[in-house]
DNA sequence: GCAAATTAATGATTTATTCAAG
DNA sequence: CTTGAATAAATCATTAATTTGC
């Protein structure tokens, strides 16, 4: 019996997903994956893992479209709901952008958009929203991992084309030079003074998902004032 | 003329602090301090920076008032509103724990509480309003500091005890062991599973803090469900 | 052509490091 | 010099691409 082995399940219209990890099969608890930090890399072959979804589905099979029906964070959720026996669902436990939105987040980004403040993702949220379902925290993570990518990427190349005597030096005199190379950071008074000057700390509410609040139909705009910081 | 010269400001029982920067000096936007990640520390002494209340402070000296109403983070606002003409104002602007709340803290992390999900958070922070203003962002960053610093600490004391030659390999084969010893994280079965379980990732609303939402006097049982994950 | 297996991308968390208030 | 706050790096986990065997 091969540990994986059903990757997608068609299930009338709908298919679901099930990636890697043997999710469906088991009901007895695995015999523990042990290591929580898995980074030795040498022997384990990374140990299937319990997935949350998954995981619930795998208990309780009829629950799942009411899980579904609730799930923030699915970019679609309980789409050709029809007459039929089978729930029509779709498991989809993270975001996944759409085209749009992921255009839009470039774009911002390309402008100059790294660390946008608790109102600037609570905007881009509210305007993202449009285009499918989305949540502020997904809008966060998003700059967050793209600006973290493109430096990792960025020092790669550098690695790649310079000797290797260099690096610890690189990391630590990292000055304003660098720091405009890798991030284009945007050093004018204003934005330095303006991102200094609140710093309030208050979380944003976070758009709760059904006030859309908006039929302002402008993309985007860039956005003037930072401030407040975030952390939920 | 020496750059810091003023480090506290008495105003009619009020203090208002300044800290070393030089923040009610200027209007004009200094030099650029030009190092925002300044782990060189060879040859600049940590160009002193602009702070962020006080450079609202330094431009709009009246808002300051205002901007205190509405100063979520602070643990005290506005006390002693009296008649005279001074704003009386204080500037606090970071959350500073009562000893009750710290108490109850350290109580939890003595418990086993190490990274509580977003409705420990919630459920903490409510209990934890009774002593004074809190949010769950304090929380949030108390344990996380807690932790690091903890360990940090078990760190140095093992780097003292030990010779040199074991931090590589302490770093990589980090196994349940260790992390037992390190931080105590339990892994039963249920923690495990309710962890897997739901992590459906929706930022707590955060308590707007005029909800107190509760006389329970109860002293912050243990929780027994952990879910979502907290990212504002 | 298809799905299972494998790999590459990338969303989400946790940990380390740093900044700066008090 | 302690510690609250914020950011960066490292890691984990899931989903999409891609490859592979049929």
């Amino acid at each position: 019996m091969s540990s994986h082995f059903l990757t997608r399940i068609s299930f009338n219209g709908c298919t679901v997903k099930k990636t890697n990890s043997n999710c469906l099969e088991p009901l007895i608890p695995r015999p523990v994956p042990s290591t929580t930090n898995n980074n030795n890399s040498s022997t384990t072959p990374t140990p299937p893992c319990l997935s949350r979804i998954h995981g619930i589905f795998s208990r309780l099979n009829l629950c799942l479209l009411l899980s579904n029906m609730d799930m923030k964070g699915s970019h679609f959720v309980d789409q050709n709901k029809r007459e039929f026996n089978t729930p029509p669902v779709v498991v989809s436990s993270r975001w996944n952008p759409t085209p749009e939105q992921l255009r839009t987040l470039e774009e911002l980004y390309r402008r100059g958009t790294r660390t946008p403040s608790a109102e600037q993702i609570q905007h881009i949220t509210a305007q993202l929203r449009r285009y499918g379902k989305i949540e502020g925290k997904n809008v966060f993570y998003w700059f967050q991992n793209h600006k973290a990518r493109e430096r990792q990427k960025r020092r790669r190349q550098l690695e790649l084309s310079s000797p290797d005597h260099l690096h610890h030096h690189h990391h630590h005199h990292n000055n304003v030079h660098d720091i405009d190379i890798f991030e284009r950071k945007d050093t004018t008074g204003a934005n330095r003074t303006a991102k200094a000057g609140v710093a309030e700390c208050r979380p944003p509410p976070v758009n709760n998902g059904e006030d859309d609040e908006c039929g302002e139909s402008q993309t985007l705009e860039l956005f003037p004032l930072r401030s407040e910081r975030k952390v939920w």
